[in-house]
DNA sequence: ATCGGTACTGGTAACGTTTCCAATTTAGAA
DNA sequence: TTCTAAATTGGAAACGTTACCAGTACCGAT
């Protein structure tokens, strides 16, 4: 069952219905009618690769997701998925293990998909990629990454939210209620993912506070439940009397606030927390955890927006920055009122 | 750059250039070396829509998922689209939004973009679809959804576990324990769901310990935090003395602790819980909540696997069945030694 | 009646592969 | 040297669309 079938039992030429299929303007009422029940009738459905094949492309998206498993990625796709599937596009997921770079990963997907353009999640993108950027056909949307100050921002577009800032605002939060000696959880200083831009924002909030900023406050943790949990251990074992602690991610703060009961210690009473990305999970945890939270659907949907547009030449590259907000809960303790 | 470009550089036929790309064996190991050199040279990547135009077939395998949020799902679709990017195709990921039939969707999916195979996660496959069933011309592959018990089975493959056994052996633990006012957070007896089968468990449980059921026990949750939350909200304001609660997914097993610990109560003081599905987080949440494990790496591994040789017919269609575990943690409590 | 224009419709060459069949080369046997 | 079969290679017809270029039919205006 082909289009020339249908045109065959229309008793058009193929072209016609080619127009009907398209939506092409230029035909008349009754024949677009006649074909529309013909095919109908017959369950007919274009060949999609020959449509691409004539065409140069596909209809398909590409998603790239950073490799880790983070109910905040996994969230995003699914909106994400929906939203690409709104419009008539297929979604094609690639979930990305680190070893070679996020940008050849997507580039060659692109190429040997012939995608009609590309979703990356997470991850990082430098100066070093600006090249290989201008040389992509299709239009590629950056979420949620770090992006290097330099690079050139007509080359992609972005959706991200102000990581330096909104650390910021959740440290100075808990210095606004009395703590001094708050402890951060971060994959460090010289890490390339955006959790650097979180910990910068720790830095300034304690000197905004005039709080000395002290190294033995970090410790190390890689964006799950499991280094969140040893992180914190590591850094009660050093009995540093910690009052509060930043952790940069949700699902580290969640394993990092398992440390802290296991150990019997109460949260907030012995020890505040705040978390980062608002996943479901800090609402239903025991205490509930205070956390940053993205908004994470606008997230997704804007960036299929966007995408949508550049896809249709209808826009050019931009760069949208949404606002974060600081979700007050359980997990946070005024030290004045005791 | 085509196929007859890169003839065109080696000075041979394209036919020989399609046999090097496809390893077709009738070529001289020279010619097969210079072209591709050559490929290589050149960055030629074959024109994936001309190739699945002539074949027929796309490298597009699909995943179908019910499209409640559930980080279950989300780490089996995770650990699918590993493997099938390992196999050298890729994943396009549909999430279905219940107002259609899972089945409807992913026939007119796998029509619609041509895919190689399906694998549908979630959601319930009844008799109604047997016909239709049969008329698929690949392969198709059922994950953790219910399934009438009298259709065809040649039909499709599925890959389960036992859900009434599982349950069973979880509601007999707690029975073991000493609890017998048990309630059950479920999505009901009269739902489409896998649930009913482990809601059948329970009650199988109950019986084989001489314990009245009792329809007070049972409150209808769907598969969300919230649900949970507020169906054991419900259960709590029953007044009904209960001492454990069987929950059938993990999520809404969180959800319920919530709901026990918000009121002041404790767990497994005061309410013992048993989730099911053995998601991360339930080993980080405090007290750390026994559940019954479903071996998801293995499902989302097996799956592909078997739909792979299915592809290449290298099996028959099958029913694999999983064993799941009991994960005893923090949140049961045996009355007896009190 | 003729013309010009509009509204439709038809024919057909691509798009980049794969695969069958035919043609050529090669190697070994007679 | 000649012949045969096997090993390679080439040629060309599909696969199902789209989009360009023509062609036809019709209508109102001259």
């Amino acid at each position: 069952m082909n289009i020339k079938d249908i045109a065959a039992y229309a008793g058009v030429a193929v072209s016609t219905v080619s127009r009907v299929i398209n939506n092409h303007p230029d035909v008349s009422e009754d024949t677009r009618k006649k074909i529309l029940t013909i095919i109908d009738e017959h369950g007919y459905i274009p060949n999609n690769s020959a449509r691409n094949l004539k065409r140069t492309v596909s209809n398909n998206i590409g998603v790239l997701v950073k490799g880790i498993y983070n109910p905040f990625f996994a969230k995003i796709v699914q909106k994400i998925g929906e939203e690409i599937n709104e419009r008539g596009y297929s979604m094609i997921l690639h979930y990305n293990h680190g070893d070679i770079s996020d940008f050849d990963i997507a580039s060659e997907l692109i190429k040997e998909k012939k995608l009609r353009g590309l979703i990356s999640l997470g991850g990082e993108f430098g100066e070093s990629i600006e090249e290989k950027l201008a040389e992509l056909e299709v239009p590629i949307i950056i979420v949620s990454a770090k992006i290097s100050k330099n690079i050139d921002k007509s080359l992609f577009s972005s959706i991200s939210i102000e990581n330096e800032q909104a650390a910021f605002e959740a440290v100075d939060y808990l210095c606004s209620l009395g703590h001094r000696k708050i402890g951060i959880i971060s994959p460090g200083y010289d890490d390339k993912s955006i959790g650097t831009l979180r910990y910068e924002g720790y830095k300034k909030a304690l000197e905004h506070n005039q709080i000395e900023y002290n190294r033995q406050y970090l410790e190390i943790g890689r964006y799950t439940f499991e280094s969140g949990f040893e992180a914190m251990e590591r850094l009660l074992e050093k009995d540093l009397s910690l009052t509060a602690v930043f952790v940069i991610s949700d699902i580290m703060a969640i394993g990092a606030a398992k440390a802290i009961m296991s150990r019997g210690m109460k949260i907030p009473e012995d020890i505040s927390i705040i978390g980062f990305d608002g996943i479901d999970y800090t609402q239903f945890f025991h205490p509930s955890i205070t956390t940053v939270d993205q908004p994470e659907e606008s997230m997704a949907k804007q960036s299929v927006d966007l995408l949508y547009k550049l896809i249709n030449n209808k826009c050019e590259h931009q760069h949208i920055v949404l606002n974060t907000k600081l979700l007050k809960r359980e997990s946070c303790r005024c030290i004045f009122t005791e």
